[in-house]
DNA sequence: CCTGTCATGTAAGAAGTTACATGATTCA
DNA sequence: TGAATCATGTAACTTCTTACATGACAGG
């Protein structure tokens, strides 16, 4: 009884990853980590160990399917699959509009955009525009004494100016899509 | 054997920015709490938590000193200080310029610039600035076809451009110090 | 001959979070 | 009466990283 509602445990933004990649394609772990790698990298790098951890823990879960290839004089594969519970948890998380998304997340969603409600996306870009402005403003409040101090406080300004001209530009582009 | 260089380990951030605070004064691990949440906060916030696990720690290797005073009606205080040693690692972790420092660290490091050697900073910040650069030449070669994905690279274009910027400015401002 | 690709994972440890646990005083 | 301040920490848990471990084949 920890909570009082008891929704089923939301899954890590490295477990979201891996099953955005499995929209795509089934793949084996050593896919999924090359082609995170290549791709997602910039975002977000789960590393191999997390691959190989994460995938299991989805299969236990029923959002993945694992099917073995017999390989000769290599070990075999293990091809993983999103399963129809798999690919309703991922979109019930791209579309999640009630939880305000850190950068990265969004990132992360915007990168399997395709997938998204387009309103759902939409919102959420607006959602973290607007934090960003609520941070621009604290840090707009904000004029220590310490030269020093005042250049860390500049960069937070800096970064959530171009968080909020580049969350505009977006919004724009998807709005019009 | 484990590496050819053998050195003393470097400790983390949590605990650069507590030994940084004290730097400042002698604190409590509870003064470190709140000083935290209102200061180096919005940069890197160590919780209550791990300011209690870091202080024993850093009391196990000699940089702080704990003296413990008696209070009524309420727990001792136990009132750390930074020593000789703890100030040495301190000061060669903020003057280090070896290691490219992320962008966290860098403004950690600013914060607690009054202690550092000026030429020190200025080129950890011209690294940080060169690393940006290197990272913005990457992400402009890149042209994905899924307008999503344009977009997520138009984020990391916005933010390295602005971190960039940010960074001239921090040069001037520490050069002409 | 050596490096890279394919292919699986485990082990050990660091770092951090949230919640638990206690308890007096002061102020509105 | 209830919340905030002062003051200590522990426990349980999650997440993640780096390094370890194995082994064949292909290409330069």
């Amino acid at each position: 009884m920890t909570s009082l509602v008891e929704t089923r445990a939301a899954l890590t933004d490295a477990e979201y990853a891996v099953l955005g990649l499995l929209t795509l394609d089934e793949s084996s772990g050593y896919d999924l980590n090359r082609y995170a790698k290549q791709n997602v990298d910039l975002i977000l790098a789960p590393t191999k160990s997390r691959i190989y951890a994460v995938l299991p823990r989805l299969l236990r879960r029923g959002y993945v399917s694992r099917r073995d290839v017999a390989q000769e004089d290599r070990p075999d594969k293990h091809v993983y699959g999103l399963t129809q519970e798999g690919r309703a948890a991922f979109e019930s998380w791209l579309n999640d509009t009630a939880e305000p998304v850190a950068r990265d997340q969004l990132l992360l969603k915007l990168f399997f955009g395709r997938e998204a409600d387009a309103e759902a996306l939409l919102e959420q870009v607006q959602e973290f525009r607007d934090a960003r402005l609520v941070e621009l403003e604290v840090l707009q409040g904000i004029h220590p004494e310490d030269p020093f101090r005042a250049l860390t406080v500049a960069c937070g300004v800096a970064l959530a100016t171009a968080s909020i001209t580049w969350a505009e530009q977006a919004i724009d582009t998807l709005g019009s899509g």
